[in-house]
DNA sequence: CTGCAGTCCTGGTGGC
DNA sequence: TGCCACCAGGACTGCA
């Protein structure tokens, strides 16, 4: 489930061995994945150019065309790059291979078809026209408060609000949540300055920690949700059962003991962490 | 404006 | 063991 980091770690891989190639030929194996251009059209566009930078906005991904333009991919759930060395093989799922002059491949592979790709005139003006947030790993403290500006909502809806903040998604927004003691059902508007603090300093260590993991699952803190979130799984804090449930249609895992939705601030101060 | 349910799509899994 | 219904996930659409 490609969020932030998992994102951010596939623009390194095409940073690293897709640009500066010369486009020969693009192949679209399903033109269902393709957003707002045809296959000729991106052919078009893209053959005997070469691509210039790779750039992320929070889970979208642009490698930008020298001579201008952007291609935009967007991962879906299970959409991932990969790079075919010479004489190797496609593998299944290959929606879209981009062939360079060298022989050497950059696949997109995404199995469940929720991604999408894009030809772009720029990649700002793409994340302008969505609307889309700060960068969730870019935003300060002032641009995190900003943007999660008190909402009725629940704080686990806003953070996976794209237009709020840009690369949270299901498994980190039950995560942060987690580490920062709020439950996600809690209404925005009753985090006080000093939650706002905490979540977003543990969003970045958060981030951070899996992006030098390389976002390896099995590899995070036995401390963290992410290897229990699972049915039976328990807190790794208190040991009680996890709860499982759905929160603004995404299913949730969460301690009701180690995160509290905060009402009892109104009559009890100093109890909560 | 804001939040939320429904929808898309397919591989993996739970349950029988 | 084999089969199948069901579920997950991100983001868009449409509704209240």
């Amino acid at each position: 489930m490609p969020e932030l980091p998992e994102v951010e770690t596939f623009r390194r891989i095409m940073e690293k061995r897709a640009l500066g190639r010369t486009v020969r030929r693009v192949l679209v194996g399903d033109r269902r994945i393709l957003a707002g251009v045809a296959a000729v059209r991106l052919s078009r566009g893209l053959v005997g150019k070469r691509f210039s930078a790779a750039l992320r906005h929070g889970k979208q991904a642009f490698l930008t065309v020298e001579g201008g333009g952007a291609v935009g991919i967007h991962f879906g759930m299970s959409g991932l790059p990969v790079i075919l060395e010479k004489g190797e093989p496609e593998p299944p799922h290959s929606r879209v291979v981009f062939r360079f002059t060298d022989d050497t491949a950059l696949v997109f592979r995404c199995p469940r078809m929720f991604g999408k790709v894009r030809l772009l005139q720029s990649a700002n003006r793409f994340i302008e026209q969505r609307g889309l947030g700060p960068d969730a790993l870019a935003a300060d403290l002032r641009a995190f408060r900003k943007a999660m500006k008190p909402r009725k909502g629940a704080v686990k809806g806003a953070l996976l609000n794209q237009s709020v903040l840009a690369g949270i998604g299901n498994v980190y927004a039950d995560e942060v949540l987690f580490q920062t003691g709020i439950a996600p059902e809690t209404p925005g508007e009753r985090l006080d300055a000093e939650d706002h603090r905490r979540l977003h300093g543990n969003l970045r260590r958060i981030f951070t920690t899996s992006l030098r993991l390389e976002t390896d699952w099995t590899a995070v803190p036995k401390t963290w949700l992410i290897p229990n979130r699972n049915r039976d799984g328990s807190c790794p804090r208190c040991r009680n059962p996890l709860r499982r449930g759905t929160v603004t249609g995404r299913t949730t895992f969460w301690c009701a003991s180690c995160q509290s939705d905060r009402s009892e601030n109104l009559y009890s101060g100093g109890t909560s962490r």
